[in-house]
DNA sequence: ACTAATTTATGACTGTAATCATAAGTGTTT
DNA sequence: AAACACTTATGATTACAGTCATAAATTAGT
């Protein structure tokens, strides 16, 4: 996350994008960094099939998006508004002179990246093990320590559907649902008036 | 990837690890920027039942393990020598240093992270879709373009046994054996002699 | 050269998440 | 208030990867 003087000062735009607007689309080159002021983002993947994969869920004032900056490759996923947002963009070579003059934004952004990758790692491996049950459990627990810094038990309550969840995690909404529910069973979960606590 | 030169002036040293040996554990904080001067290593995790989820498999002249220098966060993965290797260690301080120093450095060490980012984005998709065709085609295919560089049909023989493949998807190796003899019918892959070309 | 260990292979059976069908509850829009 | 869309819910069935058992082929170790 960059300073908002910072990117003021390097000629960074704040743009506005609607709900269910396109950021940027999988397999495109990067031409812009992109840190969220207000809103809500989703970077996702549709499979063959036309299932969604959600990749992961971003709010203010986080960025996303730096990967193809740094390196040769294209977008891995879709980043899709989830909600009306406003967002800086910096085109890629004001980054790059911004991280030149600003070797501790560079660090930060180095950090960022590397909390991202340990995160993927953490879920790849809870990925391919098949337990449903572990798989939701894992989003929960990220959500709520990594992203939301809750420690009390069932002290985060999620805004996720099931049908998010089930983005999340590769599973179906009825399976979702129903481990949710032997989840409550073993104590894992709360859920009040259908809501989801952790 | 740093320069010898660079790494012998910050005070690397260069260690063996024996075959099988644990190089870092899961958990730990890290202390240490490691590099493959020579061998082979994993990236792994052990499931509760046993089983074994390979993160990645990496030879020299890779780094690996960088992600929790920059974040506060342990390592997510065991990294283990898979053959005798020798090894660049670069205790953390030094390491910093080394990227204060050299910029054009710190950026090529965000260039690895952002890459491997992008990799664990591919596969965390193609993870959560159940297909075993698509995860095992995927992996194939990283290990084909990304890490060999290969784009000849067929040009790629992989050393990997059916078990490691089972390993870096999450499935079974009777699976993967029944797997790519359908993918071999598909003509998607060749087995000459127990041999996978892709 | 011989033994042991690993890798590849195949068949039979099982368990579980996906799929399909249907519906009730909740929220949003006009 | 009505219409519509979305979310949650539940039951029945199916498909398919996992599991278990066993063995042949290959490689590594002494």
């Amino acid at each position: 996350m960059i300073e908002e003087s910072s990117l003021i000062d390097f000629g960074a735009e704040k743009r506005f994008y609607a709900k269910e607007e396109y950021i940027f689309k999988q397999d495109q080159p990067a031409l812009f960094y992109f840190q969220i002021a207000s809103g809500e983002v989703k970077m996702n993947n549709y499979q063959p099939d036309g299932k969604e994969f959600i990749q992961a869920i971003f709010s203010a004032p986080r960025s996303f998006g730096e990967p193809p900056l740094f390196a040769d490759i294209v977008y891995p996923a879709n980043a899709i508004a989830i909600k009306n947002s406003l967002i800086w963009r910096l085109p890629k070579s004001a980054f790059y002179e911004l991280l030149r003059q600003k070797p501790d934004t560079h660090l930060r952004v180095s950090q960022a990246i590397a909390k991202r990758l340990h995160y993927k790692a953490l879920m790849a491996a809870e990925l391919a093990q098949q337990s449903p049950e572990n798989r939701i459990l894992k989003i929960l627990d990220y959500l709520k320590q990594e992203v939301n810094n809750i420690t009390t038990p069932f002290g985060y309550k999620t805004d996720l559907t099931r049908q998010n969840i089930a983005d999340l995690t590769g599973l179906r909404v009825e399976t979702v649902i129903r481990t949710l529910k032997e989840l409550e069973q073993k104590n894992e979960v709360k859920i009040i008036n259908r809501k989801v606590y952790r």
